[in-house]
DNA sequence: CGCCGAGTTGAACTGAATCAAGAAACGTGG
DNA sequence: CCACGTTTCTTGATTCAGTTCAACTCGGCG
């Protein structure tokens, strides 16, 4: 649970009780392998830190699954368009392994950006970090072609590609996997 | 300027006193069409709110820039990934039109979010707000063809494609000015 | 008037989708 | 621990959307 605070803390440094505050309200749950956190349709009422497993956030397609995200340890996740509107999300997440998560409900959010004075800024911080890691994506899918996107992604987290199955990241990347696996004939 | 404060009390409420602070720390810029807000290679130093014109965010290129935005009157602009970052900035941001905004610096703002208990609330909202903008683009880019993005940039927004050139369209909705012409052929 | 950038159109080419089939890996029950 | 069925991955053939290169038209402006 205390790599939650240390992720918190790479924004803001917090003190003690604000830390109580906020770690009273948290909730551990586990979730097995294919288990849904979130399921279209429903209101996401949670924002978890996940402390261990990999997730992948997806929209459910009648032949192939649209795959736009995979979380890690160390990270949080969200339905964040629904968590934050609060109306029923559009995609869905899944655990692609056991996973355990640590999660605050949107209520209890609340509360701490009420009462504690460095909720707010914390969430500013993380709001303007997810924005960047969006904006850099919005990029990579304008000005680079599928096979440059697999190779940065592979640079960047070669445990990926062993971990999760390829479909889905042809999916992220933005490929069906045949091609995906024709860019792999091609690279290794 | 009041529009600023209408847009900023869409996320919360302010305090008069609150208002005054902001408003004191604002700096009026008038900018000729064709001229830079932004250059690449600066560090934006500024969080602008357009009061009249319309601006374009780009990536220059050689041959053809690759156009990622467009901010229109009563809306805030920054090349945010250097403005949150304080890092050179990688892309540029034009005026389209005479463009007159109201401007805070980097320093001010933070003078604002330390020192007002508003502040770090509707910097949150905001950053959320834009973070929910990327991610529909992002989906966008993943799930529409080049002509449904088009369909809906034009439901959206007629009056971008009378103001804008349809070589700046066409590379915001990731496609060349030829395909962009056919497309409007089959349309309309 | 002539120039220049924006837009259109045509033809050839290319990356990726689609359809289809086979091979490998995986999980579950016996 | 193996056998079987299911899912994942690969490969081939065809089709298609969009790129590239090139030529031409149109409108605005010096």
């Amino acid at each position: 649970m205390h790599q939650i605070r240390k992720y918190l803390e790479t924004f803001s440094p917090m003190r003690n009780s604000d830390w109580d505050y906020y770690s009273s309200k948290l909730q551990c749950v586990t979730f097995q392998k294919k288990e849904l956190l979130l399921k279209k349709g429903q209101t996401e009422n949670f924002l978890s830190f996940v402390e261990e497993g990999t997730l992948r956030m997806y929209f459910p397609k009648i032949e192939n699954d649209l795959t736009f995200g995979f979380v890690f340890k160390n990270q949080f996740i969200s339905g964040y368009d629904s968590f934050l509107t609060q109306v029923p999300c559009t995609y869905q997440i899944e655990a692609l392994s056991k996973t355990t998560v640590w999660r605050i409900s949107h209520a209890d959010l609340n509360d701490i950006y009420t009462n504690t004075e460095i909720g707010n800024e914390i969430g500013r911080k993380n709001a303007e970090r997810l924005f960047l890691i969006k904006s850099s994506r919005e990029l990579s899918l304008l000005e680079l072609t599928a096979k440059e996107r697999y190779q940065n992604l592979f640079s960047e987290r070669p445990q990926l590609i062993k971990e999760i199955p390829l479909k889905y990241i042809a999916s992220y990347i933005g490929i069906t996997p045949q091609a995906l696996s024709r860019i792999r004939r091609q690279v290794s």
